[in-house]
DNA sequence: CAGAATAATGGACGATTGTCCATTTTGTGA
DNA sequence: TCACAAAATGGACAATCGTCCATTATTCTG
């Protein structure tokens, strides 16, 4: 019984604009320039509104990190979509996701990395920096897992550990370069890269251009 | 004939202890908090030091990139010394050394990761960090074509730009890994990681423990 | 030893930080 | 339409930022 909440749907609270500004604060300038004078100004709303809907800087940027996490766990999940019963399929698919535009891209990385070295201290932005891994390692490990089984390897539990490791270090890396060279990178060799790595542990799965169809 | 300037080895400018103390600070607190007053509390001298010995706060940081930078440089050459006509040898070195402790440790990995998300706002830091990946880059394409071209491989130069890109990423990765978990990195794993993904290409030369003696 | 040059001090300075509240504006229900 | 509640404003505030300079201490030179 709302009165005109819904004439549009791209009506927004405030508090969401001033989480949206935030993120593209520290996703243009960094996290050390973003001040609640930048926040502020970049969203169009006055200075007490920072206290009055998160109480104060702190609770905004950790808000913030919580809705990037889980900004990225949501574009995750769509691209496994339909791949999660083939763990070959499941891996491809978190690869190209996970190096594709909608992921990889200038603004999510900055955050991304932004967000990363302040968890080192504090705690509670850590706790949203952790969850990407956490929730990305898992579903890498079952995948190997599976992997290793099928292709009937004789420690299927240490390969799945060790590749899951590599996998995710090596889309760390990956990330990585981008954010240092994004006008460089080279998504085709990015991918490629995994794949060989994938290739040389599971040569029945992978090859160098993906996982091989029957 | 300076009067009694080596009375001691251990006498250094106040210019390095302002260095010192600026890293030291980085890695402790992170650069956002690294403020004059924090650097100078932590070096013992007065305020107006940073303007007398660097001209301001933001040269002092980068010469602090500036030295973190010389100093990760000599410790990979001595990394690599004795190693360099071996192209599978000087690769177990870089990684070895890469993930030895005089290399990977919490100060080192906290520096490194600061100054990097600050090079994206600071072309001054950005000129150190780069150096980094530069030389260690062409250091292992030169070594992974000489390994291409002795396993046979169709082309040598592909498989170098690949792989030199995919160790770096890697290793990457891994100093992410240690930065975030300090206390359960395991570097026996990491090692065992780097040298599957290498077996998985030159099978000949590098089995999951390190290079094959002949 | 005297004099000059250099190194070091520590506080003053304006600018900017984040917080918070008195006030005004807007929206809602009687 | 009126009255009340909620949302939003924008400036005051103390604290801290980085800069810079007048002053003092130290070192080097002749």
């Amino acid at each position: 019984m709302k009165t005109q909440e819904n004439q549009s749907e791209e009506r927004v609270s405030n508090r969401q604009v001033l989480i949206n500004a935030t993120l593209d604060a520290i996703a243009e300038i960094g996290l050390i320039r973003t001040s609640v004078s930048e926040i502020i100004e970049r969203a169009g709303l006055s200075r007490g509104m920072i206290h009055l809907h998160f109480n104060g800087k702190p609770n905004l940027i950790v808000e913030a990190a919580r809705y990037a996490s889980e900004q990225y766990y949501q574009i995750l999940h769509e691209n496994i979509q339909g791949a999660e019963s083939n763990p070959a399929r499941l891996i491809e698919a978190i690869v190209r996701g996970d190096l594709g535009p909608k992921s990889l891209n200038t603004r999510n990385v900055s955050i991304w990395y932004e967000f990363r070295g302040a968890a080192r201290n504090d705690a509670g932005i850590a706790a949203y920096s952790d969850t990407r891994d956490a929730g990305l390692r898992d579903l890498l490990r079952d995948a190997a897992f599976a992997l290793a089984e099928r292709e009937g390897a004789s420690d299927p539990a240490a390969i799945a550990r060790d590749m899951s490791f590599g996998l995710m270090a090596l889309l760390e890396g990956m990330w990585t370069d981008f954010m240092l060279h994004p006008q460089s990178f080279d998504r085709q060799m990015a991918e490629r890269i995994m794949f060989r790595y994938l290739s040389g542990t599971w040569p029945n799965s992978f090859d160098v251009s993906g996982v091989i169809s029957p």
